[in-house]
DNA sequence: CGTTAAATTGAAGATCGTCAACCAAGGTGG
DNA sequence: CCACCTTGGTTGACGATCTTCAATTTAACG
């Protein structure tokens, strides 16, 4: 709405840019394609900080594409212990499972301002039964989702606090370089330790100590919702980071 | 192929037996459907224990589908420590994502001896071609694991050592359960105990430990490759356990 | 019957959690 | 405009859960 945040601006004139882009770097799209999917997004909200998006066993009609923020997936336990299974950032297509699994058993929540399109399932299964191809790109997202939560189940179960951390870091930063939201080794993460504890599977104290250490270390500084990444090479080596899992290659899906 | 085992000489006779049972869980599955389905395996092979299935990184050009056993998936880190993501049983159809993903992040090993059906990809992409309904309950049953792997990592993340155990002794019931694999409160379930700490990110002494804490509780045994159930409720509250996270209802998807 | 993998148990130690206090920042209402 | 309140960040001391190391037993298998 406003005019003076180009990035956001174009999101607003093409908020299913991002998601395009990200499906083009796995396989061609063709501008057809690319079309249906913006003729696809019924319309465009922003919503604030803190807001639940999708409570767990609520019916869906519609999917959720992120058009720039932040967003959690997350589960609870009854003594109201978090997990955060999935974060996911703009371009990603938070429920887009929702449009099959009809309820989620999950919650979906907004970690920071967030800019959402909306995707009737009407519409999805419209593709579904005229475009094949896009479906199968569409799927694909849902895949890759799947392997990063298997990376993600990796460091919660094997790796170390700090080697969780470090990794989330990398990861996240290869995930927002995709969409250009980047500048240089730092990039913007307006959430807090407590989400990275829920993400990671520790208590905010732990985080706060391992983040201490990661600053000690010469590697990262996560600041003021900054995060500065000082030496890339000993952070991935630190976290036994491999971009494999994200699947950057293109290939005819 | 020896026919002295009923239940696998059904399986022989009908791999893809079980695949369609669980869909029509789902949802309805017409008998051509399942005709096209069971057209889909090309053919069957037995694998003993202990044999790697896929490695990650290689080119897949098919995906396999369990008739029979139990498979893990896992993915190692650079220092030799596993965690498996995932385990499968009859009736799952183990890489179906290796269908879009051309190569998997993770790998792929029977746990105990399995027979596994064969699905050539291209047939795969001719179903997404023509059987649009059929492909949207392939992809449900991806999105089905997904929910599990995001239960598991609320497990891996927050739930203690025995909760974590017991869970997973409510989760194998309930999935084993739906492929008449359970007798009343028991079945077979021929793993390790390293494979159990592995799924549940722990040392397989602790595992020890802990399913001694279980039986000393009077909720499970888990002796010589079987699982015996004594106090079903009890394990569930134990272990936070709802099954909505495994979608057992007929929707129209 | 010897060999190997898995299960079992004990003792000691490390990592991470809990409890508690304090600080910093940001927003709200008087 | 500033006290006040809430949320998040930071640090220390202590403790619990889980790991590590090591030894022994049991089971499976040729």
């Amino acid at each position: 709405m406003s005019s003076n945040a180009p990035t956001l601006d174009v999101a607003a004139e093409d908020p299913v840019g991002c998601l395009v882009h990200k499906l083009r770097v796995r396989d061609e799209v063709t501008d057809a394609e690319a079309d249906i999917l913006r003729n696809a997004a019924a319309r465009v909200e922003d919503v604030p900080l803190g807001r639940t998006l999708v409570a767990a066993g609520q019916k869906l009609d519609q999917s959720m594409l992120i058009v720039s923020g932040f967003v959690a997936r997350y589960k609870d336990l009854s003594n109201g212990q978090r997990q955060i299974t999935d974060i996911h950032v703009a371009g990603d297509f938070t429920d887009l499972h929702g449009f099959l699994l009809k309820r989620l058993e999950h919650n979906v929540g907004t970690l920071a301002p967030t800019r959402i399109a909306f995707v009737p399932h009407e519409r999805l299964t419209r593709i579904s039964e005229e475009q094949p191809h896009l479906l199968r790109m569409l799927w694909l997202s849902t895949l890759i989702d799947s392997a990063i939560q298997r990376e993600r189940m990796l460091s919660v179960g094997r790796r170390s606090a700090v080697a969780r951390i470090a990794h989330l870091m990398c990861e996240l930063y290869t995930r927002l370089s995709l969409v250009n939201e980047v500048d240089g080794l730092s990039f913007a993460l307006p959430i807090t330790q407590i989400d990275i504890a829920d993400v990671a599977g520790l208590t905010s104290v732990h985080v706060n100590r391992m983040l201490r250490e990661l600053r000690d270390r010469g590697l990262v500084t996560f600041r003021n919702a900054l995060v500065e990444i000082h030496d890339l090479a000993g952070l991935e080596k630190l976290a036994d980071f491999d971009r494999s899992y994200l699947f950057l290659e293109s290939e005819p899906r």
